[in-house]
DNA sequence: CGTCCACAGGAATGACGGGCGG
DNA sequence: CCGCCCGTCATTCCTGTGGACG
């Protein structure tokens, strides 16, 4: 005998798998690799025919691929790899490919585990020495005779927090192997990163270069019509829905991946809401709800410290539009005393302002005020609501600012 | 034209919890 | 179990700096 529970529950998975909206959304997923890329056909034959040597035992060149987010670096790199390997495969050739993104796994040590794992070898989590690991990897790969192309993902972000260490010995990898060879595809979206790194690497990464320009609102249509036809039922999407995606993306360096995920959530916004199409509102519904995800987890995410800098520069900011460092370390530290806790140093509170500034959440520009010395200047680059609702939801920092004096 | 402010940010170091090899 | 190594957060001490003020 169905019980009234049940009845409910089946609704709801029914209309889960039953969707009026979408059938696939899948296909709008950033790590979804479609089978057509368009508009990156001269990057697809490049990066071809850069690793086409490796088909006939040959190392590739390295390269070195730069571009804004939501470009198709990622997408182009392993659908190349994708192809070269199953054509390897035909042909009976050893080629393996590594795909690691670095902004995830943001150590030396890390990155290497992740090598090791694509060809097969184990390593402890923890434990070894980064160079006990490099030894271990070098020498099963040596055992594995073969062709390792290695992609290493937003690199910059590896380069900033440990140096181009690993990208110089993995370079240089192939001098202490015989019957492996290594190729290293560093991608990037910061050119200036170029520029950082020991002239010797940056001589053998930048072999080959390849330039992702961003898409214009034009070509962002085409890929999410197209996308759009996979992932939506015929005659869902409303009029000028997928022209509109494709214009706020524009405005955003031309980035896919932004534009595929205001399609994404606009449509399960309208599902959400029961409507029979996806109209222009619902894409900016999803606009703000994309922004309110992010900033939550941002904010969540943050150690209290972060979290009671990010108060003080929300209080102080609220009606005069902007502060400095100066303002927000006095700010936060009556923060703590109300809190009882000890303050961390200006030393530090400065290095959470930078942190807070790569997250996004505040914009921090560095001004010389002359005899009033240098500073930052800081505004908030969200939405102050949204900050303020995901910041009161700790518990610690809403006592601190409920009790104010 | 030099001074000097209010910080920026590099370098060295350490405390601490977690996790593994031996 | 110990010893070692890791990442994270933090401190201390420090040198560097653009430009308004005198």
């Amino acid at each position: 005998m169905p019980s009234r529970a049940t009845d409910i529950l089946e609704m709801i998975f029914d209309r889960a798998t039953s969707s009026t909206i979408f059938i696939n959304r899948e296909v709008l997923r950033p790590d979804y690799i479609p089978d057509e890329l368009p508009h990156r056909e001269e990057q697809i034959a490049k990066l071809g025919s850069i690793l086409a040597p490796a088909l006939q035992g040959a190392r590739p060149s390295n390269v070195f691929i730069y571009g804004l987010t939501g470009t198709g670096k990622t997408a182009v790199t392993k659908f190349v790899l994708k192809k070269l390997r199953e054509k390897a495969m035909q042909l009976g050739v050893n080629v393996n490919s590594c795909y690691v993104n670095v902004r995830q796994d943001d150590t030396t040590y890390r990155v290497i585990l992740r090598l090791s794992e694509c060809i097969g070898l184990r390593l402890p989590f923890t434990g070894l020495s980064t160079a006990e690991a490099y030894r271990r990897f070098i020498e099963a790969l040596e055992a594995r005779r073969t062709i390792f192309i290695a992609v290493l993902d937003e690199i910059d972000f590896l380069v900033r927090k440990q140096g181009d260490e690993l990208l110089y010995r993995l370079t240089r990898g192939n001098e202490e192997l015989a019957d492996s060879k290594i190729t290293v595809i560093g991608i990037t979206n910061d050119i200036r990163l170029v520029e950082s790194l020991d002239p010797r690497v940056r001589s053998s990464l930048g072999e080959v270069e390849i330039v992702f320009p961003p898409y214009n609102a034009e070509q962002l249509e085409d890929i999410l019509s197209q996308r759009a036809r996979l992932a939506f039922r015929p005659g869902v999407i409303g009029e000028g829905v997928v022209p509109l995606c494709a214009a706020l993306a524009a405005r955003e360096h031309g980035d896919a991946r932004r534009a595929l995920d205001l399609l994404r959530v606009a449509g399960e916004i309208a599902e959400r809401e029961g409507a029979k199409q996806v109209k222009i509102e619902h894409v900016y519904k999803a606009r703000m709800e994309i922004e309110r995800d992010r900033i939550s987890e941002v904010v969540q995410t943050l150690p209290l410290h972060g979290k009671l800098m990010l108060y003080a520069v929300l209080a102080l900011t609220r009606n005069r539009g902007s502060t400095t460092t100066g303002e927000v370390y006095s700010y936060y530290r009556t923060l703590c005393k109300r809190l009882g806790i000890e303050s961390v140093t200006q030393r530090r509170a400065s290095d959470i302002l930078s942190e807070l500034d790569m997250l996004g959440v505040i914009n921090a520009r560095i001004v010389s005020r002359g005899r009033y010395g240098k500073t930052r200047i800081i505004t908030l680059s969200v939405s102050p609501n949204a900050v303020e609702a995901a910041l009161l939801e700790d518990p610690q920092v809403r006592f601190a600012a409920v009790h104010r004096d």
